[in-house]
DNA sequence: TAACTAATTACGTAATTAAGCAAATAATAC
DNA sequence: GTATTATTTGCTTAATTACGTAATTAGTTA
């Protein structure tokens, strides 16, 4: 990453664009504990069949899941399990942020 | 990360989505060397300083660069160097896609 | 004070995106 | 073959976003 190459920031911009959406990073997490099938995604999320098969569709494109028909239903999982190192680092990038905010909210009332 | 809270899926995506645009990327890349300016950023951005000091904003309000008004400009540096870590990984991962790729089209044209 | 430079913000526009819904495709069972 | 269930895709709509441009604010210097 040093260096930037000029179009490869597209793709790191993209890559990040896909896991910018919380019902895409509900699916991700729910693969945490296996694989599933579309309906059972759905279900789970809250969500349609036709929208979760279409997340599932945008992050396959990304190599974060793997899609594998068997029967009538198809099944997806994690492909790349570093995506939930990622996560992990934003969620600890998060914490902080909101402990300085926290801490300048506090500093604007000095009185307890 | 592990257990989904509700809304912090929410906010994990929004800080993603503070990642998903390239010249994002590229301002922090160059804040990587040290702090500049907005007009000096702009340039090296290839962009407006209007678009820069957008970008910056919204860069401060997640906590990964710092405000700092010196004289008659204002200078950004890096307030999160693990942002770098996970560009870092994500580029990684992106290669490691780019990998698959390439052996799944060699697959296909099996002749040499 | 006025003049000047740097940065930010307001406003309009074009492009992108996620969702709802309906239609189409795939795979099995009868 | 038809029926049935699961998944995917086409189409439209509402909302978001990044940009260009112009106006505004902030800080310096004469």
């Amino acid at each position: 990453m040093e260096n930037l190459p000029p179009e490869a920031l597209q793709d790191v911009a993209t890559y990040f664009q896909a896991l910018s959406e919380p019902t895409r990073l509900h699916i991700l997490n729910i693969l945490r504990e296996g694989e599933r099938n579309v309906g059972d995604l759905a279900q789970l999320c809250g969500s349609t069949a036709a929208n979760v098969s279409r997340h599932l569709s945008l992050l396959t494109k990304h190599g974060m899941v793997v899609r594998e028909s068997r029967g009538t239903s198809v099944y997806y999982r994690i492909a790349d399990e570093s995506i939930y190192a990622l996560c992990d680092l934003v969620c600890g990038n998060i914490a902080r942020q909101m402990e300085r905010a926290h801490k300048a909210r506090q500093a604007f009332q000095a009185n307890a």
